[in-house]
RNA sequence: GGGCCGUUAACUCAGUAGGUAGAGUAUCUGCCUUUUAAGCAGAGAGCCGCUGGUUCAAGUCCAGCACGGCCCA
């Protein structure tokens, strides 16, 4: 049905052709010296003087961008990964019969070329190319040259046409990487092991979510995909591994939006003899370390809103912060009447198995989150909303435990961790009951957990930071499709 | 789940008041050996997202569906 469409038609002919001159149009011979970034970096600033004493030749290859046609001539850019160049071919310089092949090349097509560097007219540096080959003929057309490839739905579908025509993209991925490698680099400075725990789970633990369920034939066993590493790297803490990280893929079985995609990648890092105050300095350092790298300075913009890292971040109790932000009266965050008043006149629609925390965190992440533009470490929680978080010595209502919030949303969360395997197994089976009756076993107690508990885990605080949305605000994108290759959509049929 | 918007040539987009579909790029044919959104002359290219309805007549109006985007829950 494809071959209906001329386009592909005329590159088939063409290929025959080729073929019938002795070209193979998929050949795999072709030696690369050089990458375009070479030869621009080198010869860019050298004078056209300079540019003829060039002796040796140089030979790189990439996929053709664009040709401008002048009969016996011809220009092309050729795009590899580090860039483009422009490519001057000539007849008298190629020959007549290689020339006649050349001209049957496509915008699309991959070619090997050698030659040397010159400026044109134009003062363009110039490949003068002394012979050219076919690497790969394209049998589809590219999208169009300056407007690039525009529909939303095409670029996440077909995602390599997104990276091929629109240079941007492959720069918000190129930061993604060095974003990540940038966040190892530092906690293996910091003696950190990076490990893999299970991404199937027959109890799915450490977050409280909508799991996917799959199953395992041969054991014949419901399985899940984790939507949380948290509890088996604990056990690595209770192993001796006393400083833990994994950076890997999450899934929850829940709504998708600019902010959300069903998987996602989510780096936890454990660190035991640390605190969560310990890890609001740890926090501060690992992301202003990502801040000057990629904006020389702490300050930069997301989205139209000028950011400040500079440190020490603020930092509030989450009550503080509901008093503050919400204007409530001070006494008032402690009252339940009071606060489902306030709910109710902010159009929140409160259950009434909610406890006094559960309020707060909603009115919390109803008033006040939409204004936490610049950087703010939210402490204090409520014990009631945090199953894993050690208890506050002072108050045990709450819990040792900070969130950082940036541009109203949620960039980390971390706690000293619950090392009670008594008070743990309680506030398990606490959040059990209140839960939904459901047909999955996200409710069911993870008892082997709990025993690895009682082996001792030393203090320890454990921290996740979700990688897709650190990425979107250091490449200031909007959607959090932007910073995944290929993000979920529904299928086509 | 709800609201609004979008879907027309390979790509980017127009399409009046309902009257049998248009541009640029790309492609093809000529000319052209320093162009770069190369240029000049000519040609071909469409399931107007899908299904139904209204109408003498639907890309256009109506309904449903699909996919996508944004906002809300």
């Amino acid at each position: 049905m494809e071959g209906l469409n001329p386009l592909v038609l005329n590159r088939i002919e063409k290929m025959k052709a080729l073929k019938r001159e002795g070209v193979n149009p998929f050949a795999n011979d072709f030696q690369v010296t050089h990458a375009t970034r070479d030869i621009l970096e080198e010869f860019q600033d050298k004078t056209d003087e300079d540019l003829e004493k060039i002796k040796t030749r140089f030979s790189l290859a990439g996929r053709i961008m664009s040709i401008r046609d002048f009969g016996r001539a011809f220009f092309l850019h050729v795009q590899d990964r580090t860039g483009r160049i422009q490519a001057y071919i000539r007849q008298d310089k190629i020959g007549k019969d290689n020339f006649k092949i050349s001209k049957m090349l496509d915008a699309g097509d991959f070619i090997g070329i050698i030659g040397k560097p010159f400026r044109t007219k134009s003062k363009e540096l110039t490949i003068m190319v002394e012979e050219i080959r076919l690497l790969t003929k394209a049998l589809r057309p590219l999208p169009e040259k300056w407007h690039g490839l525009v529909d939303i739905e095409t670029r996440y579908r077909q995602r390599y046409l997104d990276l091929i025509v629109n240079p941007g993209v492959k720069e918000v991925f190129y930061k993604r990487t060095r974003i990540i490698q940038l966040l190892r680099d530092f906690l293996n400075k910091r003696d950190f092991l990076e490990v893999e725990t299970p991404m199937m789970q027959s109890i799915p633990g450490g977050a409280t979510a909508r799991p996917f369920k799959t199953y395992h034939n041969t054991l014949n066993m419901d399985l899940y995909l984790r939507i949380a590493p948290e509890l088996y790297l604990k056990r690595l803490v209770i192993g001796g591994f006393e400083r833990v990280y994994e950076i890997n893929r999450n899934f929850r079985n829940e709504g998708m939006s600019t902010q959300h995609n069903p998987e996602f990648t989510m780096l936890e890092f454990y660190q035991s003899y640390a605190t969560y105050q310990d890890f609001m300095n740890l926090t501060e350092e690992m992301l202003t370390c990502i801040a000057k790298t990629f904006f020389d300075g702490f300050k930069f913009e997301y989205q139209g809103v000028e950011l400040d890292f500079t440190p020490p971040w603020s930092r509030i109790t989450m009550k503080d912060a509901i008093v503050k932000y919400g204007e409530l009266n001070e006494g008032d965050v402690e009252i339940e009447e009071k606060l489902l008043e306030y709910a109710k006149g902010s159009g929140l629609q409160i259950d009434k198995k909610m406890g006094l925390g559960s309020i707060q965190n909603q009115i919390f992440e109803k008033v006040v989150e939409p204004k936490l533009l610049q950087p703010t470490f939210i402490t204090n929680y409520p014990t009631d909303i945090s199953p894993l978080s050690r208890r506050n010595d002072k108050n045990p209502q709450e819990v040792d435990r900070f969130e950082l919030f940036v541009c109203g949303r949620e960039i980390a969360n971390a706690f000293s961790e619950l090392n009670d395997p008594i008070d743990q197994k309680q506030r398990f089976l606490e959040e059990i009951s209140q839960r939904e009756v459901s047909d999955d076993d996200s409710g069911i107690l993870d008892k082997d957990f709990i025993d690895a508990l009682e082996y001792g885990m030393p203090p320890t605080a454990g921290e996740g930071i979700g990688i897709d949305r650190l990425v979107m605000l250091f490449t200031n994108v909007a959607s959090i499709r932007d910073v995944i290759l290929f993000p979920q959509l529904k299928s086509r049929r």
